[in-house]
DNA sequence: GAGAGATATCTCGATGTCAAGACAGTACAC
DNA sequence: GTGTACTGTCTTGACATCGAGATATCTCTC
């Protein structure tokens, strides 16, 4: 139990303490550090697309793609519920993905409201080759921890993100 | 070790190993899931915070300061480093605070150039009421964790966090 | 087969953020 | 003290996102 401040949250935890000896602060210790990585996992991801000239947007859309396998298309209905964001901002990032040659849209022939998002060849490489870089990376940032904290982690994370997940 | 406990995450991770079984994708079960727990984290977050009538970027500005002790005081330069934003976004920031009632700006009587920005008492009250309810939402969602696990959890995510804050 | 409700996508306006740069003031070496 | 580099804050313009609503089409029930 040492109470070596190692990290910015240990401060911020120990501040509370201070300011609100009446409150359980403990929740803070596992989920500020998930919001506070997360934010700083953003920004290396940026750092690493940015060598493929691809904002991370850009690629949460065509890895989505990318995974579905041949013929690499899917519904921009599908893509939004994949990358957690609003129906607006998914025609908006299409619309890009596609002037920049990416992507490419066409009717859906079995239902007249939809369309059919598919990947382009450029973007196929593109997304191949920044995603393998991107892999490269998150195993450095991994590398503090062995093999089996890195499935204790996953495993536990797994747990707090079940709520999210399966009352779908 | 049963398998069953399948996420999204899960089901990401087999669409890669199928479509690109030439890559190592075992970062991506922590770190994929560490980006989509703040992503719910910030929804949940932001519905707690929506009771009080306050925005996250509120929040995060406000507790920063309450967190200060008082008089509940800090430079616009601490708090952009307290809530990772930039310099513009901070002046915006507190701008609007001021303008809610929330801080008070003055001039810091020691450099010329500063400012220091403080809580006002209806400030403080908005934070305290609001921290308050955002920690028994928090113990909510982490009630699937034992308390052990929960510091496992926390240690594991602070090995993770330790090369971005400490070479601050 | 007609109508009601659900679904898929897109449009539009408001908003919060960032990056780059402007500007005033400070610190330090000489 | 003077000059240079640095620091702290604010301004500006571009941009991605969201939420609400519009439109077209599908599905299910009767």
């Amino acid at each position: 139990m040492t109470e070596d401040a190692r990290d910015e949250v240990d401060r911020l935890v120990a501040a509370w303490r201070t300011e609100r000896p009446d409150l359980d602060v403990e929740p803070l210790q596992v989920l500020s550090r998930v919001s506070r990585l997360a934010k700083h996992l953003d920004r290396a991801r940026r750092a690493a697309f940015a060598e493929h000239d691809l904002e991370p947007w850009e690629f949460d859309v065509l890895t989505a793609l990318r995974r579905a396998g041949k013929p690499y298309e899917l519904s921009p209905g599908t893509l939004l519920r994949a990358t957690l964001v609003t129906s607006g901002t998914m025609t908006n990032r299409i619309d890009r993905l596609a002037q920049a040659g990416l992507v490419r849209r066409r009717p859906d022939p079995e239902d007249r409201r939809g369309v059919l998002v598919s990947l382009t060849d450029t973007g196929l490489a593109r997304v191949d080759a920044a995603f393998a870089d991107l892999l490269r990376r998150e195993q450095e940032l991994l590398s503090g921890l062995g093999e089996a904290d890195q499935r204790t982690l996953a495993s536990l994370l797994r747990t707090l993100l079940a709520p999210f997940d399966s009352p779908r």
